[in-house]
DNA sequence: TTGAAAGCGGTACCAT
DNA sequence: ATGGTACCGCTTTCAA
């Protein structure tokens, strides 16, 4: 690999305006940098990430953080996560734009102890510039992330602080769209199979669940939300458990479309028809979806916005300093064919 | 960040000294050790990665690449791609395992012109250690990176050299058990949805099936294989234009299973049944297959192996300069519920 | 505007 | 076994 002295050589000048040449901020004579630039196209010269790094301590890099203990990518392989797929793609296409890597570091050894600290030393070592965290990442970390002056922007999750924010759908405002088109088509006796209101997604689809439900003078009733874990397993034990009450329902809003379709099943395989029985709304808007039969009625989420959105933010808390108000991107229904009126009965 | 120098402060010991006890290979005393170890603990030290990379001229990470010259990511949200989610996921656990870092490199600005070289260029300015490529990557870069001396493994895409080799499923063999679970069944007229043989897993699929037929002493009707393109919508049209041909078939193969549900629709909407008048068979085996009715018979890849296998094989190649030999890893049949004897007719 | 020189935080070779 | 020291390639004062 050719260095900035080699290129300081074949152009007849100093290494160091060979730095500053690249760096772009300094001032260069437009003879020099042309001088400059031809000897760096010929030997192909490309600066050295490391020791821009080593004098800078800070690195085009952003770190991508993800849930649990667990290394990233081990949940995108559940079905109920192929939706932060999407996500994923429009950072790397954002991160790419602006220039940056994207980062996946190695898991420590032993998750158990000490996490937080450790995490971040290891992100120090690499001289991130700043964490991308996908879902609710572990207290500890979370919570170091939030300490640690690195900037952080978490997706689909509460946290934010001097350097770091939050960006997700307009959680509140998705379910409700979900409910009151349940509302207007008839129903009244709607289920709910959702997460603890403990993490940000389910907090504010509970919330807009029952703003829809409160608009419409309908009283919710607690028998009819079912909990559930995300996964479609969970879902569709959530369904027989709901059927087993024997409390009447006519439409049920899942947390996902995996799990949405888990619902489904749950319902089909006890002679139920969808949606002439029961409504199904589920959440998402998979690309998948349009594969599924029958087509699902759900409430689409905007992954580009949500990774431009999270990228935006962190370059900015990069740049300034200091972290953005949390952002909400926009949610919208997409009405297809698992929601219909309620049966006449 | 506290530095070596520090540690070296506080244990009493020369800056050297630290170094030594960290790299593992030099010779430290129990006692020194076990001074210097406690001084770094306390001080909460981590050695600085951009310093190593800089004397080392080589780094802990492992560059991801990917088909086209779109953004790895890109890729994945087309549903005819989960099936690399699970690979990365296991790449993602083994690279963890071996302390390795995923880099997902920003792509160049301008990806069309002399992308080879540039592409290694950046990659030699990260000092990425190696190079994972999943499907195929387009010529230039592919070419680049065997003559590049970087070591570098691809995962469904042909490519081998001094330092280069590949690794995937063993396709021939999974075509072959799907044709023949067909044939078992009395199936004779066989159709393919097939992707281009100029790409390897289509080459090795359609040797598989032939072979299979062979075995049988089925002729294989050139008519009856369709070309497409890995998409659902051209399984669907791929599907369409085989109906329209007015050529008697009982089965369809699919490249993937996601093209197998697609085909699946295509059939239904012309009111033909699945299994009872044609029989249909995935490849992939996606977690999400148990969320599909009716179930999909198909061809099971091993994404954990396979990543597992491929990180093996690029650290092999890391370590003893010279690249093992290509590996296929076993594939299997899956019976659900899309295949059945033809129809008496 | 440009050049010289001092590090950034490590590694590894040389003595001791 | 340990300490001293010469870099790795670049950014950034400080002078000229």
């Amino acid at each position: 690999m050719a260095t900035s002295e080699d290129v300081a050589r074949l152009a007849g000048v100093s290494q160091a305006t060979v730095s500053r040449t690249f760096s772009g901020s300094a001032r260069v004579s437009e003879a020099t940098r042309a001088k400059v630039e031809a000897a760096a196209l010929a030997l192909g010269y490309v600066p050295d990430a490391a020791a821009q790094s080593l004098v800078t301590s800070t690195s085009k890099t952003i770190a991508l953080n993800a849930f649990g203990n667990e290394a990233l990518l081990s949940l995108l392989s559940r079905p109920d996560l192929y939706f932060y797929i999407g996500v994923l793609r429009a950072l790397q296409t954002h991160a790419t734009l602006a220039g940056y890597d994207l980062l996946m570091p190695s898991t420590p050894d032993r998750p158990d102890q000490s996490d937080g600290a450790d995490y971040i030393r290891r992100l120090r070592s690499r001289k991130v510039a700043g964490v991308i965290s996908l879902g609710a990442p572990p207290d500890a970390r979370k919570q170091a992330l939030l300490e640690s002056g690195i900037p952080t922007v978490f997706i689909d999750a509460a946290g934010s602080g001097p350097t770091a924010t939050h960006v997700s759908s307009d959680n509140v405002d998705g379910a409700r769209q979900a409910v009151r088109h349940l509302l207007e088509l008839g129903h009244r006796r709607i289920a709910r199979i959702a997460v603890p209101e403990t993490v940000l997604p389910g907090h504010d689809r509970a919330a807009g669940a029952r703003a829809a439900l409160a608009e419409a003078g309908v009283m919710e009733d607690p028998r009819l939300v079912i909990r559930s874990d995300w996964t479609p397993e969970g879902a569709y034990d959530a369904t027989t458990i709901l059927l087993g009450l024997g409390v009447e329902f006519t439409a049920v809003v899942a947390e996902s479309d995996i799990e949405a379709f888990a619902v489904i099943h749950a319902l089909t395989d006890q002679g139920l028809r969808v949606p002439e029985d029961v409504s199904v709304i589920g959440f998402d808007d998979l690309d998948l979806c349009t594969l599924m039969r029958p087509g699902l009625t759900t409430v689409h989420q905007d992954v580009q916005q949500l990774g431009a959105r999270a990228v935006e933010a962190l370059l900015h808390t990069i740049e300034q300093g200091s972290a953005p108000d949390p952002i909400a991107v926009p949610a919208r229904l997409v009405v297809r064919d698992s929601t219909a009126p309620p049966p006449a009965s």
